[in-house]
DNA sequence: ACGATAATGATATCCGTTCTCAGAGACGTG
DNA sequence: CACGTCTCTGAGAACGGATATCATTATCGT
């Protein structure tokens, strides 16, 4: 399913423009091993670790795109960093739990919680295109630390 | 219960530091007129007009602080620029609608999404400490004039 | 192979936020 | 009320992530 993913975000990226190029692939090759959000810096990193030589204004011209084409979802815990996850073709999704303190970062789903969003968003005349949750508090490991 | 507000923030912030000065006051002056989120940038602007001098710095200083207290909400629609809204006592809160399109944002609560967030934290052991829900999308107003 | 044109990478720039620091103001005391 | 202490304040510098610029490179159709 990783490859799937790979193959596919080359595809579309090709189809939209007509055009590849090293530095698209290089971010896709990489982002398609990874599960969950990274940020850009952290993105470049991987890239160059991976012996591309790729300029951080390319990486953020490829997760644009992605983004545009729906293949990547941007995540916001509003630090001031953008974090980007490829996203799942079928449309499913995941939100995230934040431990303020060590800054773990974990995924969750939750059909409840998806179906009250759509609700709201229906409820009140919105064509929901996107929704971003962020859960933030202390993990079960920083809060048995703060106790001991 | 604007001024009910004002009242509280001040005297927390009082009895935090032992001081008060002419800017935290001018920024809860302002704030508390307030009723949904608003950018540091555009509080700094509202203060200035209600003919307060005051730095930005301070405005910042003034946020910050308002949130360690938990009377002000930091909302974050992934746009690169914080916002602030008053934080009701009672610990009542909302989230937001975003328009992609115009712009527009409005508040809305929610009982069921509540209890699905808290059921997710608590299911994963964290103690959840706050949560930001943001939907975006394309609101009635610019639907009906992108058919148009 | 060639020409048109999109993609790339280094770097400059932008802009929100935070830091620094000298000066002003607030509070407790005599 | 005057004084000393210590916080707050405001102007501007510094910071950092993200974006824009632009000359160069690479890709694709012919």
């Amino acid at each position: 399913m990783v490859e799937a993913w790979i193959e596919s975000a080359l595809g579309r990226m090709r189809s939209a423009t007509g055009r590849s190029g090293g530095a698209r692939r290089a971010v896709v090759a990489f982002l398609g091993r990874q599960d969950c959000c990274l940020s850009a810096q952290e993105i470049h990193d991987g890239v160059r670790a991976d012996g591309e030589r790729v300029g951080i204004a390319s990486v953020y011209r490829a997760l644009e795109s992605l983004d545009e084409l729906g293949l990547v979802q941007r995540v916001d815990f509003g630090d001031g960093v953008a974090r980007f996850e490829p996203a799942d073709p079928r449309g499913d999704h995941h939100h995230h739990l934040v431990c303020d303190d060590c800054g773990k970062v974990e995924p969750f789903e939750d059909i409840a919680l998806e179906a009250a969003l759509e609700r709201v968003a229906g409820g009140r005349g919105y064509e929901a295109a996107a929704h971003d949750v962020v859960v933030r508090g202390a993990c079960e490991d920083c809060r048995a630390q703060l106790q001991a």
